[in-house]
DNA sequence: CTGCTACCGTACGTTTCCGTACTAAGAAAA
DNA sequence: TTTTCTTAGTACGGAAACGTACGGTAGCAG
């Protein structure tokens, strides 16, 4: 039994684990995949290896804003825990790579058979829900300058590398803003050397200078996630 | 057995309500009180029946905005069914009334006696959190005027009167904007007849143009309050 | 009835970000 | 190589909301 990247699945106990990995399939998703589209049935609940994935919420035709990033350490499909089958946000790759996922009524039939599995994937709902209200905060408060560089964090947690792969136009669509407000602040942490941008990525270079900028923005949800999952 | 104003009581079994019922405990609750405190243990959960309760978000010392509004719709305390017993945000009492509140623990008994009761207060969750996430998508996309909007319906649908109580400055905390934005803005709306404003409270009197003004930015969460709960 | 306090209306200069749009420069295709 | 397309940098006027602050008024306390 191998370890996985996956932090969730590492978490698990052994017991838990013999329970879920029949059911768990390895899959390659390339950028832009849209793992969960609004209103439409889950099919498939996902655990990122490598792969990041954004919870974007949509409202009306036209406005969207992404409410939460999901990587290694978390999963998709949180609508599945609890007891629902679909959701009115979309979800889909930002930064391809791998997963493993399983299908929802496989889950749905081992989260009856083990209360700690269900407790575990339940205290990550929980954080996640930080993470959506802390966005909530962010959003409301937060200059754009701040949720730039706390998004540049959360992602940077949820990567191997050191770099995102993300055009400004994408990101600026994530945050909801002008895709030129996201090249002129990205253009102003490079001044500073705070991060190295090419074209279509971003190098993050100085990570302490950017938690300052976040300020405390950044780092509530990831103080949860450590208190209950560790 | 009389029948409950809450609606998630009212929507539980006979066996369920049965269950809960005896460690249901009626309060009043004034203004501005404190049912759960960020970091700090939950000692009781509230299902509304008259009150309104915000939950508060809160990052650093300062920083804080409205995520959600819980009535008589709803309960607080998801933290309890998540698996935890705390969580970062705030939740105090915006218009006083009466809860039946039950002791965390005790709820926390009938939880592992009853998948059915689990399985609704869950649906709940799923509907909070789908209001938090709306609630982030407004405070990055929405005008203050359509925030406003957004906000006066969704106390509206948990009052029983159709007036609010409720001060600008206060509103303005919620909303994380100045309260001379929100005088503003009320008053625009007054001046069009769209509500009633007197010292510290705010009469509907044309909830249809209200809902046109918020627009895609009112009603999701609700629709999905309809389709899981009824 | 009077005075006090909390709440509301208004004002003004300033900051942040928007909408739009044009140009430049990498990267991919021909 | 040359062309074409995508991505990034820059500019400018304008809207929204901010910080601050001053004066007015409703309603309660004495």
């Amino acid at each position: 039994m191998k370890k996985h990247r996956n932090r969730l699945l590492a978490a698990l106990s052994a017991d838990d684990l013999n329970l879920l990995e029949p059911q768990l399939q390895l899959v390659q998703l390339e950028k832009r995949r849209v793992i969960e589209e609004p209103n439409k049935t889950v099919n498939y609940v996902y655990f990122p290896e490598t792969v990041i994935a954004s919870v974007v919420a949509v409202c009306g035709r036209d406005e969207r804003i992404e409410v939460g990033l999901i990587g290694c350490e978390g999963m998709s499909g949180l609508t599945v825990l609890m007891g629902d089958s679909r959701s009115p946000n979309s979800t889909y790759v930002q930064v391809e790579g791998e997963a493993l996922r399983t299908e929802a009524d496989a889950l749905r039939k081992v989260l009856l058979q083990s209360e700690s599995l269900r407790e575990l994937l339940l205290r990550f709902g929980h954080v996640f829900t930080t993470q959506i209200a802390q966005t909530a905060v962010a959003n409301g408060r937060a200059k754009l300058e701040q949720r730039l560089a706390r998004w540049i964090l959360m992602a940077h947690d949820r990567t191997v590398a050191d770099d995102v792969t993300m055009t400004h136009e994408f990101l600026a669509a994530m945050l909801g803003v002008r895709r030129a407000s996201v090249t002129v602040a990205l253009d102003a942490f490079e001044k500073k050397g705070y991060i190295a941008a090419r074209r279509g990525s971003i190098t993050v270079a100085d990570r302490k200078a950017i938690e300052k900028i976040a300020g405390y923005f950044y780092g509530v949800p990831e103080a949860e996630f450590k208190r209950l999952i560790g």
